[in-house]
DNA sequence: TAAGATTAAATTGCACACAATTTAATTTCA
DNA sequence: TGAAATTAAATTGTGTGCAATTTAATCTTA
């Protein structure tokens, strides 16, 4: 068996494998505001910025409106967003926060706190954890053309 | 707004790009061996070994029957596995590596290495990243009982 | 040993994720 | 200006991933 093809001995199962664990450990926390956690993902997009176009939220999220579009329509089931076509240009579609999307924010302000107590980690080594992906990330997509 | 609540802030959303980014830049070369990343996961547990039962799979991949048993029945309609139950356990479903699915083994082989190429990082970097990452994953699953 | 508990897969249902295509609006430029 | 190109979402179809339930087999133990 060529060594390289070892499950242990590849990158990427580890990544794989932490980013599901990641959103296992958020699941009951988002539970409890019923969000699901790429719809946290979007919550947290449109806490910075409160009215968004489906590009926008495409491009930050690195989502096509083919996943975007159910999720959305999702959100607005639960009025947490509002979606309507720009007055200037028909073609986009701008999400806005809700009043109940807006006050989500203060139950959501405390999740970030109990998934790292959830966790059991030092925060320190979190840290590193992150900033060693971002430069990974950033260098893939710096050989994306 | 919270620092904490944002989306750069946070820890998740780069693990989580991280993944799907990965997942993307192994389409183009699984797609030649008409592999889905999580089958070529299978297939790479099973290189290893090349009969294992279905919670086998499941405890190495971190993967219920709800997601394997689909799985399992693609592989075995591409004719890469054969699926037989037990003789001396008539509840479990043994896993077995066809003629086939031992010689992809040969063109998986390369799958790696193109990778690698593909994405332009060095090999030292992945490497410490990888180690970071399963030394957190061991620390989540020391706390889980 | 027979009822109840446990176990392994399969099934069902929901929500992504993404490729490919479609629809409708806007832009470009010949 | 009007046909062709481009753009933004939506739609369609496939394949996960996981919770919850079901089915069937095996184990436990009173």
């Amino acid at each position: 068996m060529t060594d390289q093809l070892k499950l242990e001995n590849q990158l990427c199962f580890p990544v794989y494998s932490l980013a599901k664990e990641i959103v296992n450990q958020y699941r009951p926390f988002l539970d409890k505001l019923d969000l699901t956690y790429p719809q946290y993902l979007v919550m947290l997009v449109l806490w910075e910025q409160r009215q968004q176009t489906v590009s926008e939220l495409g491009e930050k999220l690195h989502l096509d409106s083919g996943t975007l579009t159910p999720l959305l329509k999702r959100l607005e089931q639960k009025e947490l967003v509002s979606r309507d076509r720009s007055k200037t240009d028909e073609r986009v579609v701008c999400i806005s926060l809700t009043g109940n999307g807006e006050r989500l924010q203060e139950q959501a302000s405390k999740v970030p706190e109990q998934l790292i107590n959830s966790m059991h980690i030092a925060v320190e080594e979190l840290e590193t954890l992150k900033i060693c992906i971002q430069d990974i990330l950033t260098k893939i997509n710096q050989h994306k053309k």
